[in-house]
RNA sequence: GCUCGGGUGGCGGAAUAGGUAGACGCGCAGGACUUAAAAUCCUGUUUUCAGAAAUGAAAGUACGGGUUCGAUUCCCGUCCCGAGCACCA
């Protein structure tokens, strides 16, 4: 045995023996209390891995390891996002059929990730394209169409029970979301037929076939998820993408958009996550009002947060692609106002928001506003989107911004309705003055009200006058859930000859082979051109696949029982295991999976199968590591650090301790290449406190009172350290407590076999190879290794009888600048110590003579002399 | 533009129920060991001024104010950097 440190023996030699014993391997125990640290799910791309991707397992892989010292039986998981673009893209390029090329991405994958000494529990890997594990995915897929949203009580119910309702009742009181069918008797219902029953049950399912303005990439022959489209090109590859109708599966996540607010409060996440998904689902709360057009009995519906500047409205805008835009318009105005509405449907969203200035053509027709009988013209305008609110405004020049500039470029009257609380607007106005607080003036019955006393006074008129009603917006849109594409799940279902669409109950449906991997160009997938399994006895397949994020919306939950082949997973496991306790990963996916995996959650939830509704109760987002000029690591850069060669450097321990030290988890920095030399010689350090020399030099010593004081200092500050995820201070706190004990020359089991259990979970290497050293080696004869394994002992506890002070040097301050340093007694009395520092010679001669003002005695801390 | 973070040595970063700013590491400088180098170890290292030195003084946590015996920490204003959203009515 070599009495230098080694690590790439010891790493190889005790990787193998833990997997030998599969010390990682965990079941349910219910004397244990359980804790669920998980990883974001990796996508197993070809291009390997650079330094910054382990740092969140780095960070999870040492909780894990901590807890499990501190008795909980920990579940610590990892798996593959398997199914996507980028193994399709390749299989495009080269022919090979993507499960070859993600599988030997995995297996590369594994290997990195075993190197860096993670403790996952290889027995529970999941992969989204295992038909074992999509199944699941699919039978979920069917639970969201079998369901649909009660709106009074505020879950998902089988579809069943509604139809039944209908039946019964019709559609009255029915309750469901969002409801905007045509109301119907139960006679009517019963006399439906089956298409037309399909039709309302469409609207009302939580999975459905929607007529949407979707993200068309024709470069991917794809539609793109709005997340997956940046200022009007595609996240990956930057191609145009163009607006275009298409029927498509999607599931109705608005009709969670309240829930997935609220239960933020309940969750501990970085505040930015939780402001960017606010944003994204984007309530506000407002009025709907009509207004009647002018010498017709049409009205327009417009929505408006803003009903207290109603006096203010002096014009409307409807939407360009509002579908019954020729009502709205005279037969004179037609030809123009249709030729805008064509020119602005086919422009992209690029150019639409390249845009400066407002555009927009008069329709011919007016308006009546409610409070002031005014006629205000109506215009179609751009700057007005169809899919948000009703695709209709009331537009009010003096107090916003984008009314503003349409009205200036018009010619329309701007009357200010708003003036600030203490202060008069210069008039006329040269922008809009938009803010939300401020006195209504110019407004009838409104005058002198606050902005918020008005928006509630001009709401209930609205309402008694039976103009509107208070409403509730989003910004959230329905989630599109289908993709032309090859590489994803398949939807469990096929069409009759009328289009009706029916489950298919036998799961998985497997995912076929197929020749040609590229999209056909003409919007189908790659799957449309399999003739024989498109026509089924039962009806005609649906050829789209599932996108990216299905899978990975219920992952976390698989991993609780990931081989059982009846259900997802079992009611035992599920309840033991429970909500994810901490769950690590980049911020990136705010909108996408972190909002869809909620989302699912509350929808299983309100099936019953788990008892919780909030995925991930703590999430962490780590930082990114960038390269040492401080730019993004890339190959474009030439900047990228390759974990495998530090690893064979300086050892896995070294990289995982290195990538902890450089700062705080949730910071970006720069990686160092020197820095590292840091680490190696802080466990040179640490190793001499075993060796003098060649010679083992561990005593049975007792440890003295200064000895012990170092241990339990250390104990305290590194379990409080993990506590919080401060793991570079804790870090610090190691290469002191060793710098401390090598000034001592202490060489004490005493002290170093806590030291080794203590730096066990950041460095599983080294200490357990110490550990053994010191005889930790229970009998040879004994095959199960854990039991003898540094990291199935336990976890010290901090002793603060050890860290209490006898004596204390105060800094003494005259006005607040130190000028000397006396140590007292701690439990000297404050008499004493006045007297002591008012004689001390450096004290009397900064005071100068003067006489004493104040005198302050912060024990343990601070004493300062005011004069 | 709006929202959320954040500005501390040459560098990564410590320290906030307000209490000795710069822990720990890197780098740099000097020294020990060595024929020499590497490795290793030791010492110093915020800035300015005075001093041969020990040391002493002043300033200092983006900038300007405020509260306080005392502010990196709390409050107000300004500037800068990063992230997110962006015609959402």
């Amino acid at each position: 045995m070599s009495s230098q440190y080694q690590f790439s023996d010891i790493e190889k030699k005790w990787r193998l023996a833990w997997e030998k014993s599969e010390l990682y391997k965990i079941e349910i125990d219910p004397n244990k209390p359980k804790y669920y640290v998980l990883d974001m799910f990796p996508y197993p791309s070809g291009s390997g891995l650079h330094v910054g991707h382990p740092l969140g397992y780095i960070a999870s892989d040492i909780v894990a390891r901590y807890k499990r010292l501190k008795g909980f039986n920990v579940l610590h998981p990892m798996g593959y996002d398997a199914f996507g673009l980028p193994a399709e893209q390749y299989a495009i390029q080269t022919g090979q059929h993507p499960a070859i090329t993600t599988e030997q991405n995995i297996k590369r994958f594994r290997e990195q990730l075993n190197t860096m000494g993670f403790s996952f529990d290889w027995t529970r890997e999941v992969k989204t394209c295992d038909p074992n594990y999509y199944k699941f995915t699919q039978w979920i897929f069917s639970l969201f169409f079998n369901h649909w949203y009660d709106t009074l009580a505020q879950k998902a119910k089988p579809i069943k029970e509604l139809e039944q309702h209908f039946s019964v009742h019709g559609s009255k009181n029915s309750c469901v979301y969002p409801g905007d069918f045509t109301p119907f008797s139960a006679a009517q219902w019963r006399a439906f037929s089956p298409l037309q029953k399909h039709e309302i049950l469409n609207q009302c399912r939580l999975a459905f076939m929607d007529e949407t303005t979707v993200n068309w990439c024709e470069a991917m022959g794809s539609i793109l998820a709005n997340e997956e489209v940046v200022n009007g090109l595609s996240e990956r590859g930057e191609h145009p993408v163009i607006r275009k109708k298409m029927k498509q599966w999607s599931l109705r996540i608005t009709a969670y958009a309240d829930r997935l607010i609220e239960g933020l409060n309940r969750i501990e996440w970085s505040n930015a996550i939780k402001e960017i998904q606010r944003n994204w689902i984007g309530k506000s709360q407002g009025a709907e009002i009509e207004f009647v057009v002018r010498g017709t009995l049409k009205t327009l519906r417009v929505f408006t947060t803003r009903p207290d500047t109603i006096f203010g409205a002096t014009f409307m805008v409807v939407a360009p692609e509002l579908e019954n835009l020729s009502e709205f318009c005279t037969e004179k105005n037609w030809p123009s106002v249709s030729a805008y509405a064509n020119k602005s449907r086919n422009r992209s969203e690029i150019e639409r928001m390249a845009e400066t200035h407002k555009t927009g053509v008069f329709t011919g027709l007016e308006a009546i506003n409610p409070f002031t009988g005014e006629p205000i013209p109506i215009y179609v305008g751009e700057y007005v989107l169809a899919n948000y609110g009703t695709g209709v405004i009331m537009a009010v020049p003096a107090h916003d911004e984008r009314d503003f500039a349409f009205a200036k470029s018009f010619n329309l009257p701007i009357i200010p309705v708003i003036k600030p609380a203490h202060s008069e607007l210069d008039l006329p106005l040269t922008e809009a003055f938009s803010a939300k607080e401020g006195t209504c003036f110019n407004s009838g019955f409104l005058d002198g009200l606050s902005v918020a006393d008005a928006i509630s006074a001009a709401t209930a008129k609205i309402v008694k006058a039976g103009w509107g009603k208070t409403t509730v917006h989003y910004k959230l849109r329905e989630a599109g859930f289908g993709r032309q594409r090859y590489w994803g799940e398949p939807f469990p279902l096929v069409y009759d000859a009328q289009g009706i669409p029916s489950i298919l109950e036998s799961l998985p449906v497997e995912l076929p082979s197929v020749e040609i991997y590229k999209p056909t160009g003409n919007g189908k997938s790659p799957l449309s051109a399999l003739t024989q399994w498109v026509n089924t006895p039962k009806g005609i397949r649906e050829t789209d696949t599932m996108p990216g994020w299905a899978g990975s919306s219920w992952y976390f939950l698989r991993y609780t029982d990931p081989n059982n082949p009846q259900d997802f997973a079992s009611k035992e496991a599920l309840h033991y295991w429970n909500q994810v306790d901490l769950y690590i990963g980049g911020s990136e996916h705010a909108t996408g999976h972190l909002l869809y995996s909620r989302f699912w959650t509350k929808f299983l939830f309100d099936l019953g199968f788990i008892a919780w509704d909030e995925p991930f109760q703590r999430l962490v987002n780590q930082g990114m590591i960038l390269g040492e000029d401080g730019q993004k690591m890339s190959k474009r850069w030439g900047n990228v650090v390759n974990p495998d060669d530090v690893c064979a450097a300086y050892g896995a321990d070294a990289l995982r301790m290195y990538e902890m030290f450089l700062g705080p988890i949730t910071d970006s920095k720069p990686w160092n290449t020197q820095g590292i030399e840091g680490v190696s010689r802080f466990f040179g350090k640490f190793w001499r406190l075993f060796y003098h020399g060649e010679n083992w030099a561990v005593t049975d010593i007792p440890a003295t009172k200064e000895e012990l004081k170092i241990l339990h200092k250390t104990i305290k500050k590194i379990s409080d350290d993990i506590e919080n995820l401060s793991f570079n201070t804790s870090i610090s706190a190691f290469m002191v407590a060793v710098n401390e004990l090598t000034g001592l020359q202490s060489r004490k089991r005493e002290i170093l076999e806590p030291m080794l259990v203590l730096l066990a979970p950041f460095t599983p290497y080294l200490s357990e190879e110490l550990w053994h050293r010191l005889g930790n080696s229970g009998s040879s004869n004994d095959k199960r290794i854990d039991s003898m394994s540094i990291h199935t002992t336990q976890w010290p506890m901090h002793d603060s009888g050890y860290l209490t002070e006898d004596y204390f040097a105060y800094p003494i301050g005259i006005n607040g600048k130190t000028r000397a340093q006396i140590e007292f007694d701690l439990n000297a009395s404050e008499d004493e110590i006045q007297a002591a520092v008012l004689g001390h010679a450096m004290v009397v001669k900064w005071m100068a003579g003067k006489p004493m003002k104040k005198f302050i005695l912060v024990k343990g801390r601070i004493v300062n002399v005011v004069v």
